[in-house]
RNA sequence: GUGGCCGUAGCUCAUCAGGUAGAGCACCGGAUUGUGGCUCCGGAGGUAGUGGGUUCAAGACCCAUCGGCCACCCCA
């Protein structure tokens, strides 16, 4: 059936895995809270707009990942790619930001991308996202280093992860850089591969990353970024890695590291991982002081990041153990034979589940003799089962039958169940 | 968007000089009357991703298409 038939990249998360998901969420909720943080939540369409002028235009994002698409009244929308846009976006309409002080915000939710789906990529995706707004130094950055560093640690996987952290000084010194790389270049531009051909009119910046050998080679005497970072945002960065090292946060320092969205300014940083293949980054983000004024009169600093849920699913469950966390196991399984007697069940079972709410009742559904029933409830793993048929509703008692203990089973009026149960 | 590998029962896979498909697990039922787990017996379940082509004959060969995985690119 074709039909039947989920979109490319866009999977389904089974309820086998749902546990992962609610863990690697909860102590993301759980740590965001104790630092602080509020949380927001966003549309899923935007204004196309919103994502141009924000990412920017040249990106690989807009120019060939969006979901954009025309509604009813001939508005551009389009699916949100990333979530800090949205969230600028909102604290600016809302106005969130006061002057002078500080507004830290978390949100969760899809995200969409249209690529070719790989390990550790899909075209509909989730994040976790903080940003903080209205604070420059780098205190910010910092603190949200922390709040990661303490996420890996509740999730085990401090060993599996490096940061990966660079300056990219300010607007005008990441101009002059370009201008410069790009005339450095320009003189060898028949050697380059063609991506980075390519890039010399769009992206210069992002031949750093070319993995061509020739290019590389010609790479090694071109300017260096570092030369060009302005004196202040090379003396935010120095701050900032002492402060790592004076905390014991281990940290590699990647002048190649450069974000594809081009709203970031001074500090960016990825969390990465060699467990993934290649789709290694968990999480990435950076300053983006200038965005606010952008789509506000006001400006205001910001620092943010993103992490991938499905990244951090597949390292959480790469580590074994805490499959199945939240899996199907019951507490009772409840077994009727004939009409009354299931009137007799559900009674019971509604009134065990008031009663001890923190047991997991199933009651079987639809006929079936007792063998099958009792086979059901074996597999539902339940620890007991209790059995109703024409003899127990003559004597308006319910048999106890224990699943996983030795124990002899046991007939038990109904009126003193409860009180029995709370014993077990 | 590009490249490599792959697509047979719910799942994992076999079948392969091309002659209209099998196993294990799972599922359902039974082994004397209302009792699970172990064992034994039986049952159901596939137009071999889809569409063309070659052939007397194709799951097996060719082409296309869709999908999956992995990589490039880029990023979470």
């Amino acid at each position: 059936m074709k039909t039947a038939r989920s979109i490319r990249g866009m999977t389904d998360i089974l309820p086998e895995e749902v546990g992962c998901y609610q863990l690697v969420e909860s102590v993301f909720r759980d740590i965001l809270h104790r630092y602080g943080y509020d949380e927001i939540r966003l549309p899923m369409v935007e204004y196309a707009e919103l994502f141009k002028r924000s990412i920017g235009s040249e990106t690989d994002i807009v120019e060939k990942e969006m979901y954009t698409f025309l509604d009813r009244s001939d508005e551009l929308l389009c699916l949100r790619p990333e979530g800090t846009a949205g969230c600028v976006r909102a604290v600016v309409q809302n106005g969130l930001i006061n002057q002078g002080s500080i507004k830290k915000l978390w949100y969760m939710g899809p995200m969409f991308r249209y690529e070719r789906p790989q390990r550790g990529r899909q075209r509909q995706f989730n994040q976790m996202g903080v940003e903080v707004f209205g604070e420059e130094s780098t205190e910010v950055e910092l603190e949200i280093l922390l709040l990661c560093d303490r996420i890996w640690r509740n999730l085990n996987i401090e060993d599996l992860v490096q940061l990966e952290i660079n300056t990219i000084g300010d607007l005008d010194s990441r101009k002059s850089y370009v201008t410069s790389l790009t005339s450095y270049l320009q003189k060898y531009s028949d050697d380059l591969d063609d991506d980075s051909k390519r890039r010399l009119s769009t992206n210069p910046l992002r031949i750093l990353d070319s993995k061509d050998d020739k290019t590389q080679k010609i790479l090694s005497n071109a300017p260096n970024f570092t030369d060009f970072v302005d004196h202040k945002s090379r003396g935010h960065f120095e701050k900032l890695c002492n402060s790592l090292e004076g905390l014991g946060i281990p940290y590699n320092v990647n002048p190649a590291l450069v974000r594809g969205l081009d709203y970031y300014n001074r500090t960016v940083f990825e969390w990465t991982t060699k467990e993934l293949g290649a789709q290694g980054t968990i999480c990435g983000g950076g300053r983006y002081d200038g965005l606010v004024e952008k789509f506000s009169n006001k400006s205001s600093a910001a620092v943010g990041c993103a992490f991938g849920i499905e990244r951090l699913v597949m390292l959480t469950r790469s580590l074994s153990s805490q499959e199945n966390q939240l899996s199907s196991v019951a507490d009772i399984y409840i077994i009727a034979v004939g009409e009354e007697a299931r009137m007799m069940a559900i009674r019971c079972a509604e009134n065990i589940r008031s009663e001890i709410p923190s047991w997991r009742v199933l009651q079987n559904l639809g006929a079936g003799s007792i063998k099958s029933q009792l086979k059901r409830a074996n597999k539902s793993d339940s620890k007991i089962a209790i059995i109703i048929g024409p003899e127990e509703v003559a004597s308006k008692c319910v048999t106890l039958k224990f699943l996983r203990d030795d124990l002899e089973q046991e007939s038990v009026v109904e009126s003193q169940l409860i009180s029995r149960l709370k014993d077990i």
